[in-house]
Formats: C-alpha cells, sequence, structure tokens
DNA sequence: GGGGGTATACGACTAATGTCGTATTAAACA
DNA sequence: TGTTTAATACGACATTAGTCGTATACCCCC
C-alpha cells in the first residue's frame, strides 16, 4: 500500500469542507462552496484553494467530474477522522480522559431528556456488543 | 464589568499550558516549562513568550510570585474554556449534533465496562437533578 | 559593590491558515 | 471559428502559531 501518514489533523476551514465532503461525496467545488455559504460570507477561490492544498495534504483525492470540474472525495472515512480530532481534544484539555469528555459534554444545559434516552440505547447496545468477545 | 470577550479559544500549545494551570493554580512560568518537559523538549523561553501572548490575549491573568517571578492564573474556568472546545468540535464534524460526538467517544475500542459504568452513574444523576425544574 | 544566577522583555523567523485577485485553459455555442 | 462562460492554477498578503536567541533587570551573597 501506499504511504499512509499519521493523517494530519484538519484545520477550522478544512474540517467544515471535509464535512460537507462526508455528507455528499463526491462533490464539486462549487456545490460545497454554495452549502458554505449558508454559514458565512466567503470567495469560491478560497475553497478552491482549501481544497488544492488539501489535496497536497492527502486530506482529500479528486475524480474528474462534469465539464472540465472535479469532484473531491475524502481520503480517509469521516469516523477515522473524528477520532484523531476527538483524541487531540481529550488529550488537549481533558487530562487524555474520554470519560471526562463525554461527562462534561453530557453535562451541558441543553441536552434534551431525549438525547439522554438515546445515549442509555446506545450504551445498552454496547454492552451487549461487549459482552461476547470482550477481555477489558 | 469590565470587558467580557467571545472568549477566544486557545490553540494547542496554549490548551496544553492552560491544562497545566487549571491543576496547579497559581504557576510559576518554570513550573509549568518543567511539566511541559516531561512531555516535549521546548525552550524556556518559549513557554514564557506563549503566556505573555496568552496574558495579551486575556487568556490567563498574572500575580507576582517568588522574587521577580510572576505566577500565573486561568481568566476563565476550566469548564468554561472546555465546554467553547467542545462547542467548536461538535459544529466542525459532528454536524452540531452532541450526542453524535459523545456516541462517537464511547465507541471508542479503549472505553472500558468501567467506564461505561461510571457514565451510567454520571446519568443516572443527571437525571435525578433533571426531574425536578426541568422544562424541556 | 561586583558577580552570578534567574526572570522577564523583546524581536525575529518559519510555517500554517485564511482570503483573494488575476491569469489561464477548456468547453460550449452561436 | 471566434466569443463567452465557467473552472482551475497560481501567486500574494495578512494573521496567528510555535520557537528561540539575546538583551535587561533584579536579587543575593561574599
Amino acid at each position: 500500500m501506499p504511504d499512509r501518514k499519521p493523517a494530519a489533523s484538519p484545520s477550522e476551514a478544512e474540517s467544515e469542507i471535509l464535512q460537507i465532503i462526508w455528507e455528499r461525496e463526491p462533490c464539486s467545488v462549487r456545490k460545497i462552496h454554495e452549502r458554505i455559504l449558508d454559514h458565512r460570507r466567503v470567495g469560491y477561490t478560497t475553497v478552491l484553494k482549501q481544497l488544492q492544498r488539501m489535496l497536497d495534504k492527502g486530506l482529500v483525492d479528486r475524480i474528474p467530474g462534469a465539464g472540465k470540474s472535479f469532484d473531491y472525495v475524502a481520503t480517509r472515512p469521516a469516523a477515522e477522522t473524528r477520532t484523531t480530532l476527538l483524541d487531540k481534544l481529550t488529550r488537549s484539555v481533558f487530562g487524555n480522559s474520554t470519560n471526562d469528555l463525554v461527562m462534561h459534554a453530557l453535562g451541558r444545559k441543553d441536552v434534551s431528556r431525549e438525547d439522554i434516552a438515546q445515549i442509555k440505547e446506545f450504551i445498552a447496545e454496547l454492552e451487549t456488543g461487549k459482552r461476547e468477545g470482550d477481555d477489558a
């Protein structure tokens, strides 16, 4: 297999772009730009440049698209990048404790009863899965 | 009250420093530097400079310390900064869904049975607290 | 009161980020 | 086939981050 570098983590703007790509991959620059415009004003070439740099860094790949344009795809699955970023934050300000991070997140005022219910259900499934084939 | 800006979020290195300050506030530059050296090689003046810039940004304050040194303290409580950073990450790559972030974090391979137990307990307490005075 | 040792102040430099403007190229069409 | 249109390529610039080196200022002690 080719080079599989330590997965450079995306910057703020790059994350915003990646998020858009994840949900509608493959995606043209124009599409991405339009989606970003829903949230803030920024030029088309700015997004284009960002994508080109992301291509250099290996965060995205691109394939021929309509006309002379390209369609971009993420080189790594969303989950992997999310994990990388989550790890970084966990290390930076949560003393490397995933649990502290989770509790802090759940403690937020805007976490509703329904949210909690969903988390409980998720944990239940998690435990079922963990029961067999465990080693902890 | 004085200026209470939108809480500029700390960078990587700044977060590392803040984390040290949170656990042993007030803290001298030397102390902070020593703690950082446990993890990576970096010059004393680098940390000093960082602290001075953090002072400008209002991330920390300082008070007279031993000799001609200063002791630094965080201007905002750890929880507030953690929330800010957590929000940023939630927005960047979790489609602004705290729940998705939490589930992703809990889904990690290294989350043990004990961790899950602690989370469940935390949720239980959370629900007790939420029962009265709720509005969701 | 002269030397050391230790702190802070300051300035410099490199790299990464975020933003564009302008140039170029290729398709498409009238 | 020449013009318009829409994309990409490229280069520039300001800011922020991360790192130091060097210059000062103080205090303590013999």
